[in-house]
RNA sequence: GCCGCGGUGGUGAAAUUGGUAGACACGAGAGACUUAAAAUCUCUUGGAGGCGACUCCGCGUGGGUUCGAGUCCCACCCGCGGCACCA
């Protein structure tokens, strides 16, 4: 028998399987179909890394495992081609994109062949190829003429060393997301996909007369497919639906109406109610300031307003608001600051009272004053709040900054209370930072009522420990106005003032901390100690930081639900109906309604970069925007252009790419010179496998129909929101207008998890410790490398790499080679007693077991079953012979549960075991049952719930015989001597457990 | 802050969904083969105690439910991911 060398069969079966083309998908209508998808990857140079390996493995595995079950199976390959990292080494070196990705797609397409990897590659598709991208744009064009595409002057994210705008799935903590730079708002005009039409359920267009479908949105069809929660969740939160209501405060100018009515406060509210009932019905918007909420219930406690600095109620109140020189310096000075500067949060909220203009709380009549402040968005609701100082941690900020009123209407369920209720004060305490920076916590002596560590000369116990610094941080500067830096809490304040304000810290601990008996040191002097000093110093015993527990009392904002107070007709309901009693009474005023609002904007899709492909409208002086006809798709990407990004496209120095004629008058026109976001044509690649090579539509219908929706989707969890959002979004508008009988892309998704460096950390080329899977498999072979990141742990966690443990699937692999290469397994059979029935046992145990993980994508336990198996199988032949028949059924059967995990070991013994059809052609055995039951089993015996005895039993021992046997062994009644027996559990075939009394 | 996921040996991880915690591997230790090393094979390997049979303790922490909890409930701590001044 020679060695197991990878090497040598690995090149021989790849290239074989692509002459059998093995891997195509086959039409035969017998059978049902299988769309096992991988995320395409963007073809970087740096070529294939150990992610890539894990999910193409996966998803290998189960595609492969389909075909032995019968499916027909697709499983397509290609290029996500476009993008901005290729245009960047372009600009860098020179060298076109289109000659980078090419290279890039050869390195890629070399190494997915080099693991074995399973693809049809007649289906392969590649974004920036013209035929390709000639169906982006042909979707552009009927995103267009059903309105779905539309160009509108907006605040846009600008990337300023991208030099492009992002959408806002692109920009992460107010960062570019390729490349980290700080996005800027800029105003331009730029193209959208209207993606906010399909948040909630809408109707499809009647395809077949049957009338028009429901079809499920954004955030319900969620409910319909099998992806992570997580996952899920994610978008959820990305659409972020808020349900509440809009209220329109009328504005009251204080040189009119107020002058007219007097100056005493019941006469300004009559005067209010004079002007409101005037205005109640009228259609001037500009007199009113409409704020969406959504705690309604509020709104007796709101004390003051805030609108956005882009808000248009100060332009038209320019003439009105006395300060309006200030207010516009704060504006510029806001509209100068990123996203990211706008929202730090550990910067002061700011603002300016509009002098000269106030607006009037409808619920009570009171005029209160209007604020501008960046802390209010533009983007969300009306660009305006009612501000609720008492129950509002942003309001509530904000108040105290300017001194406004805090009205509180919501009284809240006290859990701190209750909470102390469970639990012995001990004490109060203080909390101060020694010289040496250490934050100590102060018991304060319960017997004097002193803080000893800080008046030292009243003396005193004291108790110290140190804290968990975050806890506090949080809590700090939330409730005590402590300032915070760099991690450490600086100031601690007047102790005294904030207990004599009912704002002390109590502290609690819990019973066992008492029995302990807490020894405090005694003494003024301050000590310091450390927890594990301690507990070392036996100063304080068992004291664990769950031990201690701090909080503040009477916080005076909060955001949580309670019961109505002060808040008129609201008065004594809980939350949840005081909005609906509040709502209720907007509508029938009619000064408010209903109202949802959503976090997510329409999708931006303009980039002013070059390798994308272009947007196909033309604008004529004439005609204006005019789509290019369909007739004359592509709208070809020149290639010689300069692609330096200067802020405009590119395609901007074509005069070749940019001067057409007007479809329509024939006028000398200009060509759109920006490209397509990326994503845009990510967004229907899935849709084109079915049908990649159609030159007359994206694909035929009854391709689409046999083949899709995608059953199996897997790649990585970065593109959550975007992708996979935007995929849905496209495959519910081409739903609507009648191109698809289908609105969720991906019926099942899974996540693979980062594979980290051995370190720990993240792999980076910066760190140098990328694990490059060329040299795994020149080392260990591809079927090893496919085995070993399968088997490192569940799919979807993130897991360190270790070298060192890929010399166990390698042995496994070795082991495999030799049991089957060798007659009787290698093991002496001469003499010794026949076992068929062990070996069958064991050969349908893995059948069963390998099928169901493969299903449920258990590879690591799949893999783990098929090493048991060869290790018990020589438990069984060590004192054991077979016959020829029941050896060859379990090599045979063995190969074939293998052959998914590493094909290529697999079909090279399937054919050195004499076979000469593939074992790709093969089917999955179907396991029998008669080996998988078992005829006697470990019976455990447990007295009071703790294992003292083992029986092996018949399995299905009757529960009196099993009581007898488990009482007649000695270990047991050991166990029960001079014990009353209260009763005995009995689970079938699996435990005795005798309780006693 | 909100949402989601997780925390089990020296390491990667299993655990039939409430029933023997640590399967399967890696690593480590001891031994066999070898002139030697590598490879391979055998045994040991959660912690503590005991010559031993065995005993006690062990799934982030503290409680609870149960004959029985890694699994269910309550409270908390820590880590990772997403969103984040979204009213």
């Amino acid at each position: 028998m020679d060695k197991y060398s990878p090497k040598e069969i690995e090149l021989k079966w790849q290239n074989r399987w692509a002459q059998w083309e093995s891997a195509k998908a086959v039409e035969d209508g017998a059978k049902p179909k299988k769309y096992i998808l991988d995320m395409f990857p963007y073809p970087s140079g740096a070529g294939l890394h150990v992610g890539h390996v894990e999910s193409y493995t996966a998803t290998d595995i189960y595609a492969r495992y389909c075909r032995l079950k019968g499916f027909n199976v697709l499983h397509p390959q290609g290029w996500d081609a476009f993008g901005l990292p290729a245009e960047n080494y372009a600009i860098k070196t020179g060298i076109h994109p289109a000659e980078t990705t090419k290279r890039a797609v050869e390195t890629f397409k070399r190494q997915m062949n080099s693991l074995g990897l399973s693809y049809d590659w007649s289906r392969e598709v590649n974004s920036s190829d013209p035929d390709y991208y000639k169906w982006t744009q042909w979707l552009f064009l009927q995103f267009y003429k059903n309105g779905l595409a539309y160009k509108r002057m907006a605040k846009t994210n600008w990337c300023p060393s991208c030099q492009t705008v992002l959408a806002n799935e692109q920009v992460v903590n107010g960062a570019c997301e390729r490349c980290g730079t700080a996005v800027v708002q800029k105003d331009l005009e730029q193209w959208f996909f209207k993606i906010t039409d399909f948040i909630e359920p809408s109707f499809a267009n009647d395809s077949d007369g049957q009338g028009p479908k429901k079809m499920a949105g954004l955030l319900n069809g969620l409910d319909d497919v099998d992806w992570p929660d997580s996952t899920k969740a994610a978008q959820r939160n990305w659409i972020g639906r808020s349900e509440g209501a809009t209220v329109k405060f009328p504005i009251v100018i204080l040189n009119e109406p107020r002058t007219r009515s007097g100056g005493s406060e019941e006469s300004i509210i009559g005067g209010f109610k004079k002007y409101y009932r005037s205005f109640a019905n009228a259609q001037d918007d500009k007199m009113f300031l409409e704020v969406f909420t959504t705690r309604p219930d509020t709104l007796f406690g709101c004390t003051y307003m805030v609108v956005c600095p882009e808000h248009p109620l100060i332009s038209n109140f320019k003439f009105q608001i006395s300060n309006f020189k200030e207010v516009q310096k704060y504006i510029e000075q806001a509209a100068m600051k990123t996203d990211l500067e706008r929202a730090e949060l550990t910067k002061e909220k700011t603002g300016v009272k509009l002098e000269g203009v106030s607006a009037v709380n409808p619920v009570n009549g009171q005029e209160i004053p209007i604020f501008v402040a960046d802390y209010v968005l533009s983007g969300y609701g009306t660009g305006a709040i009612m501000a609720v100082p008492a129950h509002d941690v942003r309001d509530h900020e904000f108040a105290k900054k300017y001194g406004l009123p805090i009205t509180k209407v919501v009284e809240a369920d006290n859990k701190n209370e209750r909470d102390g209720e469970e639990k012995q004060i001990v004490g109060v305490g203080a909390l101060i930072r020694s010289e040496s920076g250490k934050f100590i916590f102060q018991l304060r002596d319960a017997n004097t009522n002193r803080f000893p560590g800080m008046i030292a000369p009243f003396g005193g116990g004291i108790l110290e420990a140190e804290l968990p610094i975050n806890a506090l941080k949080r809590e700090l500067s939330e409730e005590l106005n402590i300032t915070t830096e760099d991690g450490e809490v600086s100031l601690i304040g007047n102790f005294e003032s904030h207990f004599d304000r009912g704002k002390f810290i109590r502290m609690y601990y819990v019973a066992r901390f008492e029995t302990n008996g807490l020894k405090m040191t005694e003494g003024a002097e301050t000590v310091e100690l450390s927890l594990a000093e301690a507990l070392e110093n036996k100063k304080v015993t068992n004291f664990t930081k769950e031990v201690i527990r701090i909080f503040f009392g009477d916080s005076e904002a909060y955001a949580g639900e309670g019961v109505s107070v002060n808040s008129g007709f609201l008065d004594g309901l809980a939350t949840v109906q005081a909005k609906k009693r509040m709502i209720e009474w907007l509508e029938e005023k009619k000064i408010g309604r209903r109202a949802i609002n959503y976090r997510i904007r329409d999708w931006l899709i303009s980039r002013q970069r070059y390798w994308g492909a272009p947007i196909p409208i033309i604008y004529c002086v004439k005609c204006g925007i005019v789509p290019v006809p369909e007739s004359d798709l592509p709208v070809v990407l020149p290639t010689d252009v300069d692609f330096k990004p200067t802020g405009e496209s590119p395609l901007v120095h074509s005069a070749k790419f940019q001067d057409v004629k007007c479809p329509h008058c024939d006028e000398p026109a200009r060509r759109e010179a920006d490209t397509m976001d990326t994503f845009v044509c990510s967004s229907w690649y899935y849709l084109r496998y079915a049908d990649p090579d159609n030159d007359r539509a994206f694909a035929d219908p009854k391709q689409l129909a046999k083949w899709l929706p995608v059953d199996l989707y897997v790649g990585g969890a970065e593109h959550t929101v975007l992708h996979l959002l935007y995929s849905r979004f496209f495959t519910k508008a081409l739903q609507k207008y009648g191109y698809l009988d289908f609105n969720e892309p991906f019926l099942k998704l899974r996540h693979q998890g980062t594979i980290l460096a051995p370190d720990g950390q993240k792999m980076s080329k910066s760190k140098g410790n990328v694990i490059n899977p060329d040299e795994v498999v020149a080392e260990y072979g591809a079927d090893a490398l496919r085995l070993y990141e399968m088997f490192l742990g569940p799919l979807e966690d993130a897991k360190p790499w270790n070298t060192a443990s890929i010399a166990g699937v390698s042995r496994f692999l070795e082991k495999s080679w030799k049991v089957v290469l060798s007659d009787n397994f290698g093991f002496k059979g001469d003499h010794l007693p026949n076992n068929d029935e062990a070996i069958y046992r064991l050969i349908n145990r893995a059948i069963k077991k390998v099928g169901e993980d493969i299903e449920s994508m258990k590879f690591n336990t799949a893999i783990s079953e098929m090493m048991k198996i060869l290790n018990d199988l020589k438990e069984v032949m060590i004192s054991h012979s077979v016959t020829p028949a029941a050896e060859d059924t379990f090599k045979k059967y063995f190969l074939i549960i293998l052959s998914p995990f590493a094909p290529h070991i697999a079909e090279e013994l399937w054919f050195r075991l004499g076979e000469s059809e593939s074992i790709f052609k093969k089917s999955w055995p179907e396991y029998d049952e008669k080996y998988l039951r078992v005829e006697s089993v470990n019976l455990v015996v447990q007295v009071n719930g703790k294992l003292r005895h083992n029986l092996v039993v018949a399995s299905e021992i009757e529960e009196e015989d099993a009581k007898k046997l488990a009482l007649e062994s000695d270990s047991v009644k050991k166990w029960l001597a001079g014990k009353e027996i209260a009763k005995i559990i009995f689970v079938s075939g699996k435990l005795i457990n005798i309780v006693t009394k």
